[in-house]
DNA sequence: ATGGTATATTCTATGTATCGAATATTGTTA
DNA sequence: TAACAATATTCGATACATAGAATATACCAT
């Protein structure tokens, strides 16, 4: 059962985390939008997108509801947007280190192309 | 920027992605731990221990401290514990609906055996 | 120096995640 | 019904993650 339960959170974790699926639960913060909104904000491919919900959905960090041709999706429980706020603070914490990690993430991934 | 603390988040969730690293990071929510200890309460191979326990130092999860011939871990930042703790409370308002997802991995799993 | 213990790293095989392109599905409107 | 709009799914290529076996490193004791 201990160990059911550490699967469980660690595949909430990993439906967490990618940058696009961090994205659109933060721009469905203050409440639901249509797949397409997401879609334009964030600026991506439709079928990315499809797919990130997806996985969100099945992860039940978001749920839907369809309105005739759209699909308005919400973040189920606010406790997963505590979490992002708690990284949030993280991330001021320890701000220093954190940015000479970033820079370094991006100068690999600069030098990779 | 923006763009930057998300991928910084991700990676964090990623770092957490996974039931061993969980366990790791619970078996020292109440102070350091050798690694050797942590193999042993774990019962894992000290080789895969070794590669979590890499993948959460690189993300400044833990850090370590040698004393002699042993290596003591600890978690870094106890928000990240509060982290886990939110997980908690999120697991108990969902209960049921996750033990009928647990229940579905574990049957799959063994399908797929 | 030699051997032993604790930990880390490398290698290799396998599985999982990601993307974009193409296609399918569902609902709406003419 | 046909055409369109919104969203989802499938496919194929590439990248990333994981486990265990083997090997390496660091420190201690003799």
């Amino acid at each position: 059962m201990q160990d059911l339960l550490r699967r469980f959170k660690a595949d909430l974790f990993q439906a967490l985390a990618h940058p696009t699926r961090i994205a659109i639960v933060e721009q469905l913060r203050d409440g639901e939008l249509s797949a397409g909104a997401l879609i334009e904000r964030l600026g991506i491919e439709q079928a990315n997108a499809s797919q990130h919900l997806a996985v969100l959905r099945a992860k039940n960090v978001l749920t839907n509801r369809k309105v005739g041709n759209q699909v308005f999706y919400s973040v189920r429980d606010r406790l997963i947007i505590q979490v992002l706020d708690i990284m949030r603070q993280y991330f001021h914490a320890h701000m220093n280190e954190i940015v000479a990690t970033l820079k370094a993430i991006d100068k690999a991934d600069k030098a990779r192309r």
